[in-house]
DNA sequence: TTTACTGCAAAGGGTTTGCATGAGG
DNA sequence: CCTCATGCAAACCCTTTGCAGTAAA
């Protein structure tokens, strides 16, 4: 969880402007766990800001992004934006569609690190950030699937 | 690389038909390395069959992913569709867009199924599939930004 | 013969863009 | 003050859907 202050430095760094709107929604998603959607990030700050539309949204998020603050996961339907940069692991349940990240042990950042390091010795490839997704069934769906609840697929 | 015989008899497992449209598509996508778009995957089979729309092609990607012989993976502008289902890491140049398989070693296969022996271990997340990507400048893009040729971003 | 696929056209919807107004530095 | 951000609306474009004709089994 980031400070304020570290917030308008980094943005400072890139020379964009500190705006209310901007702080807000950089707060919004550097405090999250869920990976939110661009429609979540805009419910969550419609109450501090009711004028505010998307594509200031979609602006920010890209501000955002090239200040190296946040990352942006596309999934099929739409983005979902990932506000640790710390190599990890996500787990996208494939019933629920929740996105939530796996329990972090030093461990897993450590042996993503090390893929990194083992990709970058191998080949003349510069590697700046990476994501790493698994997909499966959450526990919550997978007892269910176990119950019969869900579509067997 | 897939024979056409395993092909059609994994189709046909799912209780879908085996048109020569679908077969030409598969071809293409399970020869191919470089994680073609639609777009290209259209252009690919077009001079086989002229007649072919887009929708098709759409329809016959739905129809491999359930199948577990492809996998979509999205980007931010649109899809590319992923022949390799074994675990590996994807090097997807920021600069120039491409996408290809990281050298594949057994090493790196053996990492990425340790990663999710180790998911499965410390939480009851049922692991599917997964998708290992690296971002960055691939050994093209990162000489011409050296030379001082790309925009300094 | 039956069922499902192809091809065509239109709709859908997340994301981007253009521009006038307004605010940050 | 000047430059850039916000907000509104429209455009964009990848992807999905509906339907009539057609081919697989």
């Amino acid at each position: 969880m980031l400070t304020q202050q570290v917030l308008v430095e980094r943005m400072r760094e890139w020379a964009v402007r500190v705006t209310p709107q901007r702080l807000a929604i950089a707060e919004v998603i550097l405090n999250s766990t869920d990976h939110p959607t661009v429609q979540q990030i805009y419910e969550r700050v419609k109450g501090h800001f009711p004028s505010m539309t998307l594509a200031t949204i979609y602006s920010t998020l890209g501000v955002l992004q090239k200040s190296g603050l946040i990352q942006e996961l596309p999934f099929q339907k739409m983005s979902r934006y990932e506000p640790n940069m710390e190599p990890h692991v996500n787990l996208v349940c494939i019933e629920c569609e929740n996105v939530i990240d796996a329990e972090a042990s030093h461990d897993v950042q450590d042996v993503v690190l090390g893929l990194r390091e083992k990709i970058a010795g191998s080949s003349d490839f510069e590697v700046a950030w990476q994501r790493v997704d698994f997909y499966g069934l959450c526990p919550r769906c997978a007892a269910a699937k176990r119950r019969g609840e869900l579509s067997e697929v």
